[in-house]
DNA sequence: GTTGAAAAGTGCAATCGCTACACTTTTGGA
DNA sequence: TCCAAAAGTGTAGCGATTGCACTTTTCAAC
C-alpha cells in the first residue's frame, strides 16, 4: 500500500527535512547550547512558528524517526531462532553498535548527545518510552499477561542496559556481562 | 562533632525552608504547571534572584534534602545479615513503601509528582544520581573493581526497579518478582 | 475551470523559567 | 571598631515556547 503523498504532503516532509537538517548541522558545528531556534529557523528559510510546527521542542530536532528503533527491539524479541530473550536482546544491541560503528558521522552525534545534558536527558527520555511496546512483545511470546510485571522488568532493564554498556570500553563484553545478569533469573520460572 | 551554627547559617536555613514550604504548598494545592516562581518568591516573602539562589530549578523546590536516601541505600547494602544484596534492596524498597504508607500527606505528593511530566523525569533524574554510589558500595561488598560493570548494572536495575514496581496494585509482589529476576543471574559467578 | 475550506506558513506579542549585574544590608571575626 | 564576605534585592534581559490574527497554498467537489 504505497500511499502516493501528493504535493501538498512532499512540501510538508521537505521543509520538515530541511528544518532538521539545519538544526543538526548546526548543532554539531557549534554545540546544542550555542544555537538558537532562531538561528536555526533562518538557515532552513522558515519562521519560528513554523518550526514549533514541527517539532514539539528544540530537542526533538535533532531526535527526528525513532520508530524504526522500537519494531527493531520488538523484531530482535520475536525472531529470536531458539536463543533466550535476554540473549536476543545482547545480539540485537551488539549488532546496532556494530552498524553504527560503520557510520563516523554517528560517533559525533553520539558525542554531542552524552555532552549535553539536556540531549542526554531527552534521548534517554524517548528510548524508555518504548518499554511497553517491548514489554507486550516478550509478553506475547511467553504467553504472559499482557501486563505481567516480570516482562515488564525485563523491558525496562534491558533499555537500561543500553546506557550502563555504552561508557564500556570493550561494549561487547560488558554486554555479555549484564545481560548475563537478566539470563538465569528469566529463565527460572519461564519455559523461554 | 555538633556544628553549633550561628544566626547566619540560621536564617539562611530559614529562608530555605519558608521558599521550599511555601512552593511545596503552592504545588500541592493548585499544581505545579499553575503556579509561577514569582508567586512562591512573594508567598516566602523573597526576591525571585534569592530564591535562584537556594534552589537551582522551580522542579528542585519540591525535592529537598535526599541525602539521606542515598546513605539509606548504601547501608542497605552493607547491614545485610545473609541476605543477597538483591534481597537486601528489595526488602529495604518494601520497608520504605510501608514506612511511606503512615503519612497520608506522601500519597498526594506522589501523585503530583506522578501526574506532573517535569516533576516525573526531574525526580527519576535525581534517583539515579545514586547509582555510582551504590554501585560502589556493592563492589566494594563483593571485593570488586569500584567500576566493575555487573555491580554498577545491578545499581542501575535496582533503581529503576522502584519505577517498575511503582504502579502495581500489589506492590510487595512485585517486587519479589522484579528482584526476584536479578536474584539469580546475580548469585551466579558472585560468592556473595 | 471555479471556488471554498482546510492546511501550511508568517509575524508579533507575550509568558515563563532563569541569569547577569550592580547594588544595599547584614554579619561574623580580626 | 571595622572590613570583607555573605545574603538579599530589583531590574533588565535572554531564550524557548505559545496564542493569535493573518496571508498563501493546495486539494477536491462542483
Amino acid at each position: 500500500m504505497v500511499t502516493e503523498l501528493g504535493r501538498r504532503e512532499r512540501k510538508k516532509l521537505q521543509t520538515r527535512r530541511s528544518i532538521a537538517d539545519a538544526a543538526t548541522r548546526l548543532f554539531l558545528e557549534r554545540g546544542f547550547d550555542e544555537v538558537g531556534v532562531k538561528e536555526i529557523a533562518d538557515t532552513a528559510d522558515v519562521s519560528v512558528t513554523t518550526l514549533f510546527k514541527h517539532f514539539p521542542s528544540k530537542e526533538a530536532l535533532l531526535f527526528d524517526e525513532d520508530e524504526e528503533q522500537e519494531s527493531a527491539l520488538v523484531e530482535a524479541v520475536r525472531h529470536r531462532e531458539g536463543r533466550s530473550i535476554p540473549m536476543a536482546l545482547r545480539d540485537h544491541f551488539v549488532e546496532a553498535a556494530r552498524g553504527h560503528a560503520d557510520h563516523p558521522q554517528f560517533e559525533v552525534f553520539q558525542r554531542l548527545v552524552v555532552e549535553t545534558p539536556a540531549l542526554r536527558d531527552y534521548g534517554h527520555r524517548m528510548w524508555t518510552r518504548h518499554q511497553d511496546a517491548l514489554a507486550r512483545a516478550i509478553a506475547e511470546e511467553v504467553g504472559a499477561p499482557e501486563d505481567d510485571v516480570r516482562c515488564a522488568a525485563l523491558a525496562r532493564f534491558a533499555l537500561e542496559a543500553r546506557d550502563v554498556i555504552f561508557d564500556r570500553p570493550d561494549r561487547e563484553r560488558a554486554a555479555d556481562e549484564v545481560f548475563g545478569l537478566l539470563e538465569l533469573g528469566w529463565a527460572a520460572e519461564q519455559q523461554s
